[in-house]
DNA sequence: GCGTTTGTTGACCAAACGGTCAAGTTCATC
DNA sequence: GATGAACTTGACCGTTTGGTCAACAAACGC
């Protein structure tokens, strides 16, 4: 993970370059569809100058990433036993999509890796991934006990909430497509939708 | 469209075959990361047999696509502007869900096409899909107007339909990953979760 | 300035790719 | 069981792919 060399100047301004290319790339093509051309051109590199900073194809994939997972999970983290459980989860909706909407293409990049079978993050899945969610959805297991929350499965409602925001970043072409020539107003109906949506299923009711 | 030959019984075996075994390889791998010995590969014929039967890896693709955008929006189709608005909006999303249980490949095979862009599908969506989905977007409003629903954004409501069911047929990896070593009642559990999620949203409120 | 490290690239390579073809084999029909 | 159509495939072709390398250019430390 540490990197010995101390990395010059150029070394830092290129390697950015190329990963920020890589990932307009991959996250439409996919691994096994991008190419090191079409990653040089987008960087404006010639191909061998690309592989002076990287020392494969893969391992420009692997670095985006392990990037992206160190990110991903951020939102999740940041659910606050303490607070209002309604207004955590709420919260911790938006934090998804607002990732949707700041980092489409990392969205579309861990989309195409998880469809097509995750080989390369399968252990990061069933090890880190897991051991958070099936602590939160304890949590949120706690609060439906104290009758704080609606009761629902806690595992599905976070499917259910990385579903609906994802879903905006990774079919974006779909949702735009559909709505045009509406405005460019859609992402925040969409926020105000889900709002809604958990608002309704996470308020317990009185009875 | 109409096949001006009358296939024989090898035809239709084989075509059957290398179409079953190219939505294998293509749900997986996308368009550009499949290949045709890949696909020969797992009909068990050779790479020119295949061609034989098909003029080009795209044909074979393309075949693949247009038969699964006919099938793809028959349970929208099915809403009944008779019936009661919630049972049939859940009903809606059962019968999506359904699609997801019985046909992950094809799911992930159109998922896979709109994360990178919709390329060979862009005229579908702005077209025939985006009229069905208008349409029954207005169907839906007259019901909310009439009372009969909670209010919502109806648009918004038939893509978080689309993005909740679809996720277990997509990210089918991760759901695993993340419910292991949970039995394989997860599906069921996840329809159920869905059935309360969708109920509480669209009850109206009395007052 | 000057030598050394760092950065850059045209030319090249072996493998994999989509696709062709000629030559053979199997099948249906009479 | 002969004949033509349908089917099958090993060998091949041109291109693209990920990756290498030697030779050259820029930047840095002194």
């Amino acid at each position: 993970m540490t990197e010995a060399r101390p990395q010059t100047r150029i070394q830092k301004k290129n390697r950015e370059t190329i990963l920020d290319a890589a990932l307009d790339v991959f996250s439409t093509e996919g691994f096994r569809g991008a190419t090191l051309d079409q990653i040089a051109g987008a960087a404006s590199l010639s191909k061998p100058n690309v592989l002076y900073y990287f020392s494969s194809k893969e391992a420009i994939y692997t670095e985006l990433l392990s990037k992206l997972l160190d990110t991903w999970l951020d939102p999740l983290r940041a659910l606050d036993a303490q607070g209002d459980p309604i207004d955590e989860l709420v919260a911790y909706m938006r934090r998804k999509f607002e990732m949707s909407r700041q980092f489409p293409r990392e969205s579309r990049l861990f989309a195409n890796e998880i469809v097509q079978g995750a080989p390369r993050i399968a252990d990061e899945i069933t090890g880190p991934l897991k051991s958070l969610v099936d602590t939160t959805a304890a949590l949120i297991q706690s609060w439906i006990d104290a009758g704080r929350l609606a009761p629902v499965d806690p595992h599905h409602l976070i499917f259910s909430i990385w579903a609906t925001t994802q879903h905006y970043a990774d079919f974006d072409v779909q949702v735009r497509g559909i709505l045009a020539p509406t405005g460019d107003s859609h992402l925040d109906e969409a926020e105000a939708f889900l709002v809604t949506l958990y608002t309704r299923t996470l308020t317990p009711t009185s009875d």
